[in-house]
DNA sequence: TCTCATTTCAGTAATGATTTCTGTTTAAAT
DNA sequence: ATTTAAACAGAAATCATTACTGAAATGAGA
């Protein structure tokens, strides 16, 4: 039951920590890999998820079919791209505060997932420029 | 590109409008084969997802490893027992006027999933009842 | 410092959800 | 009735995650 050190452990935490965006286990398999040449992916799964549990780090999940993992554990919200897939945090007004109003809700609420999907500015850029051209084409034809 | 009537998909969209529980894909699976005997496991993960992307049914992610499919396509959130594990809706108050106070955001949020978590009135109760038990045993002990 | 129980590891196999592939069947338009 | 694209069943493939196993590392006590 208690908890002993390992190098792996160190680094798995250390390499998440200085991320935001939110990496899944295989892209910390991939990264912490390269200190560690012959760690193993079910090393980083068990260390992530241990992390996890102990409460030193979060995960969300935007589904996609994989578990992102997030050093910042303070109370914040996730936006998620549907074009690019790109995942960012959010701060947002105190949503702690919020209830549902269904009156015959009788069960605890102990905290949340918020995920806003949408267009990140990069995308909407992009978009915007994509359509002038496309513009622009339709103009020569006629 | 024309949609083509099928039996399988008809029964598909029958059995998700009688639910309220939110069954993945395998549910579905194992309940229309009761009518269908041998249609696929395949065709019903696509017939799932076309109707998904049709917009004619929703899709939840609770962290479990399997998408939730939902018939009710109207705004709502939803509230996932850790105890038991069971999925419900909740109305809530108006989430659709929230914008992230983030001055630097400059996306384009379309819509939302709002997940909470927590105990259910069910476990809550058993909960309870067990806690009881349990202290009546400590007051036996002394 | 040495010992030893316990934890953690690397490597690999297993699992489970979802997707893809292939040859056959079916809806619906002509 | 013929034809053709869409759908299907069944099986194999993929991908994230978990479980298993024997070896290595940690750290508390002698």
């Amino acid at each position: 039951m208690t908890l002993k050190y390992s190098r792996q452990r160190q680094a798995v935490w250390d390499f998440i920590q200085t991320r935001s965006d939110h990496p899944t286990a295989s892209i910390v398999y991939e990264e912490v890999r390269r200190m560690y040449p012959n760690i193993s992916l079910g090393t980083v799964y068990r260390n992530l998820m241990l992390l996890r549990d102990m409460g030193k780090i979060g995960t969300v999940d935007i589904g996609d079919n994989a578990v992102h993992f997030d050093p910042n554990i303070s109370l914040h919200e996730h936006f998620v791209c549907r074009k690019c897939g790109s995942l960012t945090d959010l701060d947002t007004y105190d949503l702690s505060s919020l209830r549902p109003m269904q009156i015959d809700f009788h069960g605890k609420i102990e905290n949340y997932s918020m995920i806003y999907y949408g267009i990140c500015e990069d995308c909407l850029k992009q978009q915007a420029s994509t359509e002038n051209s496309e513009n622009q084409s339709i103009q020569r034809q006629t």
